[in-house]
DNA sequence: TATTGTTATACTCTATAACTATA
DNA sequence: TATAGTTATAGAGTATAACAATA
């Protein structure tokens, strides 16, 4: 043994590749895991996002900056402050993120006429325009999840889900 | 406006609440968001993880470490790899969460007989001793989320998250 | 005094690369 | 060559603190 201090410092010789590989599952036993819904609620959403990320990789998407789009779509003119209370997102992230869409003219943030302090926010109409493209790609997402938990398992959740909150 | 580049260098006068304060809800159009199970899989989860969190802040169990515990108690003397990928934890990551347990003498690596190269892993007596306390305060977690979701929901998701996968 | 948006910092988590010891 | 475990680093995400402008 002894495998400790002696390490790489940015030698780089090959790729290496490092990723869990698939294999096949080990099996093991659950014990108390087995009791705890967030257990399996958290498998099936590294799934989830796994899946999302990589089915929108080419528009350089994640689910946050995805959840965020919508919203705007769906509720242009709304503070930053509201966007980030209905989606849970802190509004010290929220800015960043905004930031992020503002550099690449997907979102502008106006002045508000009620209050000089809050921004309104808006797409843009390139912003409009990639949020169609990332739509379908993640209506794509929607059905190979859809296909991972069974049809009728994915319309079972969706409504335990939904009609509560 | 104008509110950039004039910051913070560690000050330190008040405390200041930030945090994002309970409020009404905004109840803004979720839009293309209300068909996305991903969206409410992780509104769940976020719930589950807080209230997990701040059920276990006096044992200072995060999620991830108590789901190592579990799984080494249900199955002593396996290896580091084959625990990662049960629970889906890099290696890498899985390395330093054992690290910090066993300093805190929660859990002991042994050197594995068949394969000189793994380790063992297995809880110690002190580590069965805490997980017991954790376990408790586990269960009283559990008890808040089917309070939360309601009873009935809990056991139907509980019933459609587990048999698959 | 409280709120909106901003920047900064620290910590967790994920992903990847590179290394060692061993198979 | 491949695998088990280790360390390092970079990027998201979360949480908190502090600040300027405004209410």
């Amino acid at each position: 043994m002894k495998r400790r201090r002696s390490v790489a410092r940015a030698a780089k010789t090959k790729p290496g590749k490092n990723a869990a590989p698939p294999k096949c599952a080990p099996k093991l036993a659950l014990g108390q895991l087995d009791r705890h819904l967030g257990y399996f609620l958290r498998r099936l959403q590294i799934w989830v996002f796994q899946d999302f990320i990589e089915t929108l990789r080419s528009m350089k998407v994640r689910p946050a900056q995805y959840s965020v789009l919508l919203l705007i779509e769906a509720n242009p003119g709304r503070s930053q402050a509201v966007i980030g209370q209905t989606l849970g997102i802190e509004r010290a992230r929220l800015a960043r993120l905004l930031h992020e869409m503002e550099r690449r003219k997907w979102v502008a943030r106006r002045a508000s006429g009620s209050d000089a302090r809050s921004h309104s926010l808006h797409l843009t109409a390139d912003g409009e325009k990639e949020l169609a493209k990332i739509k379908s790609l993640a209506e794509r997402h929607e059905a190979r999840l859809a296909d991972h938990v069974g049809p009728k398992r994915h319309r079972q959740l969706m409504d335990l889900l939904r009609d509560f909150g």
